[in-house]
DNA sequence: AATGGCCTCCGGACGC
DNA sequence: TGCGTCCGGAGGCCAT
């Protein structure tokens, strides 16, 4: 499942990989994944085009053609990788960019969840999904200052907050699990009520939890692979997620498995107390 | 009106 | 072996 830490490691091998590279024939094979402007538009518009850079902007990846952005949602098992032209195509395999120099950007998804939507570079302040989304992480705008105010008049659980896109960019399940784990904090525990200390917690280990993941290359806990087909690294060094059963490695009691707005959420029952 | 939360998309994994 | 159920990112929709 593709967070922030799997979606940068994704543009950096993309960046790699096919900056530089003139975009020829795209074949859209599943016309659903391709959100706007409409598939013909789309095609048309990516002929010729050359990929600058790729950049990110939390979950998503913003390919950068100059006068036109490509901005790609890997939602739950989106994924890029670089074939030589006419290599065997495998199932899934959903969108077909021909490059220059025999070779082929194809993006598979087994959910079909993901999306793409091609925009003029200028009017990507205007696209609503990336305007509304909250401060990078690791950007210095991400204090607890922010968040306090942020999570203001907000009756929800910190999971539910940290979950929304619009609090702080690019955090998913995993992660959170994660970072409420280091920062001993319920899952439950609602989002306004929470201490300054509870909410520097949070923010400290926000930081750490999604450099640290970064700099082992995300975690492959599913399908996830960046741009060369490797997997990540940082599923080793989780400590919650998918630990059910599992002693915790800072108390030894029993990771427990919920049910929090509909997600399966891992955390320690000892070290984190249910509020009240 | 704003906010929260449930449903939907899909197919692999899993359980009975 | 086969069928039903579960899961999830984010947008749409509905209830409060």
């Amino acid at each position: 499942m593709p967070e922030l830490p799997e979606v940068e490691t994704v543009r950096r091998s993309l960046q790699t990989l096919v900056t530089g590279r003139v975009i020829g024939r795209v074949d859209v094979r599943l016309p659903r994944i391709v959100r706007t402007p409409s598939v013909d538009e789309f095609v048309a518009d990516l002929q010729g085009a050359t990929i600058v850079d790729v950049h990110r902007r939390g979950k998503y990846l913003l390919i950068d053609l100059g006068g036109k952005t490509l901005i790609s949602h890997l939602r739950m098992e989106g994924r890029y990788g670089v074939y030589k032209a006419g290599e065997g195509v495998t199932a899934h395999t959903h969108v077909i960019f021909h490059l220059d120099g025999e070779k082929e950007l194809r993006y598979q998804d087994v959910r079909q969840f993901g999306t793409m939507d091609l925009l003029p570079t200028s009017g990507l302040h205007d696209f609503a999904p990336l305007v509304q989304l909250g401060p990078e992480p690791l950007q210095k705008e991400f204090t607890s200052r922010y968040l306090r105010d942020a999570f203001s008049r907000r009756s929800t659980s910190v999971k539910a907050a940290l979950l929304d896109q619009h609090m702080v960019a690019g955090l998913g399940n995993i992660y959170v699990d994660e970072i409420l784990f280091r920062a001993k904090v319920h899952p439950m525990h609602s989002a306004e009520t929470l201490s300054a200390r509870a909410l520097r917690c949070i923010v400290d280990e926000t930081r750490n939890v999604i450099s640290d993941a970064i700099a082992h290359g995300g975690s492959s806990v599913k399908s996830y692979v960046n741009g060369y087909g490797e997997q990540g690294q940082y599923q080793f060094a989780l400590n919650v997620y998918g630990k059910t059963g599992e002693p915790c490695v800072n108390c030894g009691a029993s990771i427990v498995k919920m049910k929090v707005v509909g997600r399966g959420t891992h955390f320690c029952p000892k070290c984190q107390r249910q509020p009240r």
